[in-house]
RNA sequence: GGUCUCGUGGCCGAGAGGCUAGGCACCGGUCUGCAAAACCGUCUACAGCGGUUCGAAUCCGCUCGAGACCUCCA
């Protein structure tokens, strides 16, 4: 596998970049937290889920066999630092006057679609919190077994000085404990807590609550950092190569994962930790508290007064490749534009391989633009120097095309399977065939067929007249050495 | 208030002690009836001020600015 050469792969939990080495040989477990669906996911969540798209697609292009795991909140109590209880589901579904699993059964028919026009890879399974109650149970009854929580009126809480004891809480996230309860903003209603950093691992059941479980310690709901645990356990095993997760929920969220794997199994879930970083509008977080975000749907309808017109999927999602996944990535309007055209610049690049003439030998180096291509994702899958080194190989193209340069019939093989590899496999990146519209396309081939008669017969006014009414209709003609197309 | 991250050319973004990505825009050219498109070429930036070094956008310090987390969050 020579490709996997020095592949290496960010890891949070060091703050350093290692070689991967997958725990069972050609095999790769990866969990990646998935959405709560009392919402239509926006374009800030999508780009985590796109991101570790990249990651996954990556991972199954150098030949491993991957078990790709992110699951679906539909349940949890939550409880804030203020000590209230929210749930965040069953106040959509009274909202909506639904039934809890209709308001997520709702919003995961919309993320299914989202998938697809974004063109993201399903993963292996999906599964749902509600469906793993079982087995969230029976975790927090070992932790409870080994001493890491205790229970009060009803409810289950995690011991974090217990566990301190004996495990280091914060090694994700860097946090100190002793700190953290100077940083903690409000400290009141902790009532049930016996410590301020203990977090819910089953919460009592409030009368209004619309989903309710049975378990050892009373009718209640799980926490929520506990469905993870139990589902990446569940189908990954207690050990497993890549946890993914947007950077948000690095604390509390996968800092408790891991205190309830080492306080249930001894371990922590994990090897490699990895963490998307935000999309940003106007340089702050996308997000929905802030009210500044828009919907994967609106942006590609152009139904958002953000953005004065509409960008396809494609677009959005090579717009997103180009910034790296650990950087946080600004979505404005004139970076859309270059986007769109730098995508396209791209996408005839590729269309020209195919008609390329070939020489004997080739002029430049091919093998080591293939291999650009890989040593760019190796470096902890940069997509964005991935892309300058496609670029590099449609600029060849087009010196080849003028002659200038020359490629051999290997070469040219070999160039066209890897770029064709990595737009389509690894990018992700679907090159919509134009000009296949079944009803336009004849009467497209008859109106510039028209046109070009009149300027053969040098009837500019006839001529221009269609190209210029076929601007007005929103089609853009192209007059090229062998005819004109159209767009 | 605490912890952390980041400030790169007109814009978006990589890089991370010497080899100074890439895209878009601009400008110049080729092509073209004209235009558009396409293609080729040009364009040397790293917040400020100090320091370390033969050499710093990259390391250290300070200042200014932005953001994230500490609450649900992708």
């Amino acid at each position: 596998m020579k490709n996997r050469k020095n592949f290496q792969i960010y890891n949070s939990l060091s703050g350093k970049k290692e070689i991967f080495e997958p725990l069972n040989d050609n095999f790769v477990g990866m969990y990646v937290c998935g959405p709560t669906l009392y919402s239509e996911p926006h374009m800030g969540n999508m780009r985590t889920f796109i991101n570790f798209d990249l990651i996954y697609r990556y991972l199954l292009h150098l030949g491993f066999k991957v078990k790709y795991v992110r699951n679906i909140t539909d349940a949890g109590h939550i409880t804030n630092s203020a000590g209230q209880e929210e749930d965040s589901i069953g106040k959509a579904a009274r909202l909506e006057q639904m039934q809890s699993l209709e308001i997520v059964y709702k919003y995961n028919v919309k993320f299914q679609e989202l998938q697809r026009i974004y063109n993201l890879l399903p993963p292996s399974i999906e599964p749902t919190a509600t469906g793993h109650i079982q087995e969230q149970i029976e975790i927090i009854e070992q932790i409870l077994d080994n001493g890491y929580a205790y229970v009060v009126n009803g409810s289950v809480y995690f011991d974090t000085k217990k566990y301190m004891k004996d495990f280091n809480y914060g090694i994700l996230s860097g946090r100190k404990v002793d700190e953290l309860e100077n940083e903690t903003r409000t400290l009141n209603a902790q009532d049930e807590k016996r410590f301020f950093a203990d977090f819910a691992l089953w919460k009592k059941a409030n009368p209004e609550d619309m989903q309710i479980w049975r378990s050892p310690w009373g009718d209640g709901n799980p926490g929520w950092h506990i469905e993870c645990t139990a589902m990446s356990t569940k189908y990954l095993g207690k050990h497993f190569d890549i946890h993914g997760g947007g950077m948000d929920l690095k604390f509390p969220h996968h800092e408790d994962e891991i205190a309830q794997s080492c306080g249930s199994f001894g371990c922590n879930p994990a090897k490699y930790w990895m963490h998307a970083n935000m999309l940003n509008v106007n340089g702050q977080k996308m997000s929905k508290s802030f009210g500044n975000y828009f919907l994967p749907k609106e942006i590609i309808e152009g139904t958002t007064n953000l953005f004065k017109k509409a960008y396809p999927a494609n677009v959005l999602r090579f717009f997103m490749m180009q910034a790296h996944y650990r950087s946080t990535l600004d979505f404005t309007e004139t970076a859309l534009d270059a986007s769109e055209k730098g995508f396209s610049r791209l996408t005839d690049g590729l269309n020209l391989i195919e008609k390329l003439n070939i020489s004997e030998s080739s002029s430049f180096d091919v093998q080591s633009l293939v291999d650009s291509f890989y040593a760019a994702m190796n470096d902890d899958f940069n997509a964005p120097i991935l892309i300058a080194n496609l670029f590099e190989a449609v600029k060849q193209i087009n010196l080849i095309n003028d002659g200038n340069v020359t490629i051999s019939k290997l070469d040219k093989d070999l160039l066209e399977t890897e770029m064709k590899g990595f737009i389509f496999n690894v990018l992700g990146l679907e090159i919509a065939s134009s000009n296949n519209d079944s009803i336009l396309k004849p009467v497209m081939e008859l109106v510039l067929d028209l046109r070009q008669q009149a300027r053969a017969n040098k009837d500019w006014t006839t001529s221009d007249k269609i190209r210029d009414g076929l601007a007005a209709a929103g089609i853009i003609v192209k007059d090229g050495k062998e005819g004109s197309s159209w767009n």
